[in-house]
DNA sequence: CCATATTGGTACAATATTGGTTCTTACCTG
DNA sequence: CAGGTAAGAACCAATATTGTACCAATATGG
């Protein structure tokens, strides 16, 4: 944006805005960037700056200069953007989860329908089945949550929790978890998805999402102590 | 941005744009284009350029040029890059930011460092400095909530919270709001950001974080206010 | 089926735009 | 002062755009 500062612009600061427009995207890929005497106008500075700040991008990948044509976009922020992601720790996961979940158990009960209940109801029976069988019971889970999550209606909101899901099914930590998962643990689980399921069917908000809480708690606890040993 | 109109138009820019509208899916699949003749009087370019931008977009394969007959959109937006998160609405996005927000607030209150909070103090002042400049406000309200993201620690909500916000700012609707935004409203969200930043500073999680749901609540009504009219 | 309108395909020369380069002048900092 | 950086201007070379005219393929309507 224009900055409305009277302060000199070097090159390195004009790089440095033209990159972050880039990644922000208001610049995307194949667009081309004004002129630069337009460049140079708009940011006050002189020609000769612009280029350099040009260059600069140029050499980090993010542009590409064609002359007598124009400078354009070469970079698919995504790769940066998403790499902070596969980095996350189990820590930060469940604190994600933490925010979004019970947040999750009250848009539920607002836009939940019977439908969603049952097929939450069958994929509880599945992980009672799967007292003694943790990864059963860990896939049987992850799509317990899911469900809970589709059953919003929130196009966004499931985005988000699928790509937690990915990290999560990735993560060292939590796969070395399903090894340490004991039937009491399970059959804890187990009855915390109940309690949520039947809060939703009672259209009780806040009930499912404190339950939600307890059961992510429970969770955080057990992956504590799974890191301990 | 909102130079792009008043600038020349290059093939380039033409393709761009026209890619932008198929992905958008506001050009569907099989849609008829304008004859060229057409584009290029709307577009304010000669039916040369038109002719290489559609030139370009088929052989990226967005389009199918049929002699005599016209140019045919031929895409199906990739459901990868595309993804539910471009076209989420304003109100799931709301929903998203409801389960986030005050979250963060207790994990900020946890993680947060004094530079954290120092910088969100600046912030606060920006803002209040834009009482009668929507954009500009709007852009230090972005930075406001993005450094209270950062203060939490975890990547993983910080790259979240991008996300959300990278749709927030191509949303029609947002855009709109901000010219709504009148100089009462943005007062009243400049005390809610203060009252947030004090009950961070003090330490008490569960304070900011109902507060930001009253401040996200303020936002949510002045957004259907926005969209009715 | 044919006449006509519409649409894309092509060619070419004049003009405009854009990055590339160089030079001079001025300013600031160590 | 010396050295680096930026402003500003002038000019060059590469590329793009324009405007026009005409051709070929397809669509449309009697």
């Amino acid at each position: 944006m224009t900055r409305r500062f009277e302060q000199k612009l070097g090159a390195v600061d004009i790089a440095a805005l033209v990159r972050r427009e880039i990644s922000k995207g208001n610049l995307q890929l194949h667009d081309r960037l004004p002129p630069e005497r337009v460049l140079a106008d708009t940011y006050g500075a002189a020609r000769g700056t612009i280029r350099k700040a040009l260059t600069l991008l140029e050499e980090e990948g993010f542009v590409e200069i064609r002359p007598g044509s124009g400078t354009y976009v070469v970079h698919q922020p995504d790769e940066a953007s998403v790499a902070p992601i596969d980095n996350a720790t189990p820590l930060e996961l469940m604190d994600a989860r933490f925010a979004l979940e019970p947040h999750i158990c009250r848009l539920s009960v607002l836009h939940g329908r019977r439908t969603d209940f049952d097929r939450m109801e069958s994929l509880c029976s599945r992980m009672e089945d799967c007292v003694n069988d943790p990864v059963g019971f860990s896939d049987a889970d992850t799509d317990f949550h899911r469900a809970l999550a589709d059953s919003t209606r929130n196009g966004l909101l499931i985005w988000i929790l699928d790509q937690i899901a990915t990290v999560r099914s990735q993560d060292d930590w939590t796969r070395m978890r399903h090894l340490t998962l004991d039937a009491r643990t399970i059959s804890t689980y187990n009855a915390q998805h109940r309690q949520i399921l039947n809060a939703l069917r009672t259209r009780e908000p806040e009930r499912a999402a404190n339950i939600m809480k307890e059961h992510l708690e429970t969770a955080r606890l057990s992956l504590t102590r799974a890191s301990e040993t």
